[in-house]
DNA sequence: CCTTTTCTAGACCATGTGGTCTAAATCTTT
DNA sequence: AAAGATTTAGACCACATGGTCTAGAAAAGG
């Protein structure tokens, strides 16, 4: 925050919000409080990707609850034309999983409608500034719901249930040279056995996941979080 | 922050650092200036491990820099227990991926060793207290690279160089049906088409795509966001 | 030491799969 | 209306794959 000191270019916002009332709103407050230059609003995310394209401000104040094109959709398309604008995320209400996709799809910042005004000014300057804003009360609940997600995927592994904590050691070290896609003599090769004890590995391997060909066994293997063991031994 | 209001138990604490001279350093630090009760200290992962289930702290400081078994495994191995117990990550410096698995894993916060020691105590505070505690610079970092492992994967899906682009209609309806491992005659079933015309179709998909086999075939739809694509139309 | 599991490997057969070519009907697009 | 792409479908063949059974050597566990 070294403001006044470095050479300082009046950021250029676009605002979008569906309401015209907040859009206004917040489009004085930014003119009153702060030196940054609004340069256009929108009230439809299609007609401000065309604004977007046009005026290249550095920040984008993003409302996320809009009908018709939703503002995550027009934050992945903004993203998309890579042209280095800073999208900041607006909403009412601190939806974990809104907060967790808009960060996901390249947002620069998220603030709720209900804040002080100077807090979205601060917020504003933060993401201008080439840093990443996120209220603390957010990013706590972005990170549990972060976290979650995670669990969720590693609990699946860890299943009692996981047919694939059946398999042999040979027998996985088969099933993850079919799950690259190699064929029967590949694996011999790769392997140094012969071609037919390649075949009653992949025998046993498709009894003990209950399935009837490789690609089934394969889509097991992936669904189930095979790779992620030998990731989770070798580096987590 | 409302110390003193509640009733606030002294929270038991156990310090995990091979570095005997960090581990006595930090000890020391909260024993005298915090109020939080430290049970046990412990020089490797395995022993602190043993230690956890003994003592079921509320709270573990761990060294990610460890030999042996390290930090990241450790942490995994004690969120796998599943005891409540709430993980705060030490580490001399700020790799931004380091962090982002620590957090990945379940650690609810993330100090450097260099912190002042009163920014030490208000984190273990906070974790204590339930919620996750990041400081502002890690912060930042960690949406960078969080931002930056999904622009990675969303970047392969609308790639121009995407094989995936350049099938039909049809082709993808049947490469969808594949990569359920379903075979020949049950896509002829499916899509009410004669099996030969499923294996015409599959053969212009494996030309397409470049492979030889189906599983090839499977694999490169998964590798390439495949399924995505109708996430991204219909969700994000 | 003995039992069990795992890894190895062969035979045999039925069928699924992949490669290539041809070709008609049906859209699209210009 | 003509040209091109897509969808449909057949024939034919080589070979890879899957199912089942047997069986010895090696390793692991008790």
């Amino acid at each position: 925050m070294r403001r006044g000191i470095e050479f300082k270019k009046k950021a250029r916002i676009i605002i979008v919000d569906d309401n015209y009332e907040h859009l206004s709103g917040i489009k004085e407050l930014i003119e009153i409080e702060s030196d940054f230059d609004v340069v256009a609003t929108a009230t439809s995310a299609s007609v401000a990707i065309s604004l977007i394209k046009k005026y290249r401000p550095e920040i984008v104040l993003m409302d996320i609850n809009m009908p018709e094109k939703d503002g995550l959709t027009a934050i992945a398309e903004i993203e998309k034309l890579d042209l280095g604008v800073r999208i900041i995320a607006l909403t009412g209400y601190d939806d974990p999983d809104l907060i967790f996709r808009a960060m996901k799809i390249g947002a620069k910042g998220y603030i709720l409608k209900t804040m002080a005004s100077a807090q979205l000014i601060y917020a504003i300057d933060e993401v201008a500034a080439g840093k990443i804003y996120l209220p603390a009360t957010l990013s706590s609940r972005f990170f549990e719901y972060f976290q979650q997600s995670f669990k969720e995927e590693t609990e699946n592994v860890e299943d009692e249930e996981n047919l694939l904590n059946y398999l042999t050691q040979r027998e996985e070290e088969v099933l993850d040279l079919l799950t690259q896609g190699i064929t029967y003599k590949g694996v011999a090769q790769k392997l140094f056995i012969s071609e037919t004890t390649v075949k009653t590995h992949v025998n046993n391997i498709f009894q003990k996941l209950q399935v009837n060909d490789r690609t089934q066994a394969v889509l097991y293997a992936l669904n189930n979080g095979f790779l992620n063991r030998r990731k989770v031994k070798i580096a987590i």
